[in-house]
DNA sequence: CTGCGGTACCGGGTTGACCCTGTACCCCCG
DNA sequence: CGGGGGTACAGGGTCAACCCGGTACCGCAG
């Protein structure tokens, strides 16, 4: 194509990780037109790390979903990445707001890193910067996941009123487990099983009501995160 | 049913439509990179049809999500491109299966049309054949979604083994409501709810079973679909 | 230091969700 | 024309899932 030297005396070099050979290509093009050079274009976490250690990169761009598991494969090869090459940024593409991993950027006082939603990046400019700012050792973390992070300490599910032990209760109860199955794997009496049951029906506002399975409630309320 | 020309005497004519310009523009590059003329590259359905009315390409490549919804306005759009510009062939993307649309290209008689999976293009040849084929008015169907849904005719749900009634009372049931609640939602005794209940379960292949719940399990096979 | 929330348990009670058996009517298929 | 499946209901039973009240220990914030 055409490659245009900017104002960079050398151009930042960058590796692209994500499994979809359509974004993965496409990516590599926008980079290569924005002025980076891109030294690696791989689809799963393995690869990304092997030749992240053969040639490191300034910044490597992930995607979270990746090859075998289809779920935070990205994350992992992510953090490892930060681990093993600190002087190798890491900016993490997600399809969907995933707060965990935003949240880690936050609070870790980490240098290096971001974290942009595939469809909000607004335009091509936009994804420049923040390549370059994560090379510079800055955070970038998109503005709606910041949103929706704010938003939820506000508007807070009323699963966060769980204590960490009646989740554990609730996530059995949602595989569609008895009270005494949730007993024996969660090492507990009977009547300490049902205690919680009850006490997660109430702290998740569900009364006694003719009408309605509570049980089935609060698992579709659970399901629904 | 034409020859697929494969040296072009003058470049195909493309239109892209999807949101994330991430996704859009990479794609704009690699159709570009591939011997097409891009068109117009736009995000949002209006915005497809204006385009597309306005100079009509050979081949609109159409993301199904797309605002305002973000649900299927890609396929509204498509099927409206299909009846008010025949000449036009239709590629749709979708970022999981859908199998309601891919139905319908099957179905209906179709010519000019294709539905491929994004993360399932193994390489660009394929992208670049497929876009052939479609302007050429052929039907393009991405194997994975074939499979499923051969798959899904042999190894039918389980659910598909319940009555028309039972599958009604489960559906409420999966609402979190009572016994009592369902008889009166679908004006039926006690007991007949009771019996259809038994009867779910059994035909879920749900037997008594100290460890589980099976009302649980039920409503959690329900919602798999 | 007092009290609250989380964790963990028990006895004793009620009831909704289940079980089985049996009846009845309908339609369709062989 | 008999039988299988779907629909609909009842009597009468068991038990898991719930309720309530009470105890106990811990850590921590006021």
């Amino acid at each position: 194509m055409s490659p245009i030297p900017t104002a960079e005396a050398r151009a930042l070099r960058v590796a692209v990780a994500d499994d979809a050979v359509l974004f993965r290509e496409g990516l590599t093009r926008l980079l290569t037109e924005a002025g980076f050079a891109v030294t690696a274009a791989v689809g799963d976490a393995g690869a990304l790390l092997a030749s992240v250690a053969a040639d490191p990169p300034d910044v490597a761009v992930v995607d979270i979903r990746m090859p075998p598991t289809h779920t935070t494969e990205g994350l992992e090869a992510a953090r490892a990445l930060r681990e093993r090459h600190p002087g190798t940024g890491v900016l993490v593409l997600s399809a969907h707001v995933e707060t965990g991993y935003a949240l880690q950027l936050v609070d870790g006082g980490t240098t290096g890193a971001g974290y942009l939603l595939k469809e909000r990046v607004a335009d091509l400019a936009e994804l420049r910067d923040a390549v370059r700012r994560v090379a510079a050792g800055g955070v970038v973390v998109d503005p709606g996941v910041v949103a929706t992070l704010v938003g939820r300490r506000r508007v807070h599910s009323p699963l966060d009123a769980l204590s960490e032990r009646e989740r554990e209760v609730l996530a059995v109860m949602a595989e569609g487990r008895s009270n005494q199955a949730i007993g024996e794997q969660l090492f507990l009496s009977q009547k300490t099983v049902e205690a919680y049951v009850r006490s997660v029906f109430t702290k998740l506002g569900l009364h006694q009501a003719a009408d309605d399975n509570r049980r089935v409630l609060a698992v579709l309320a659970f399901l629904r995160h």
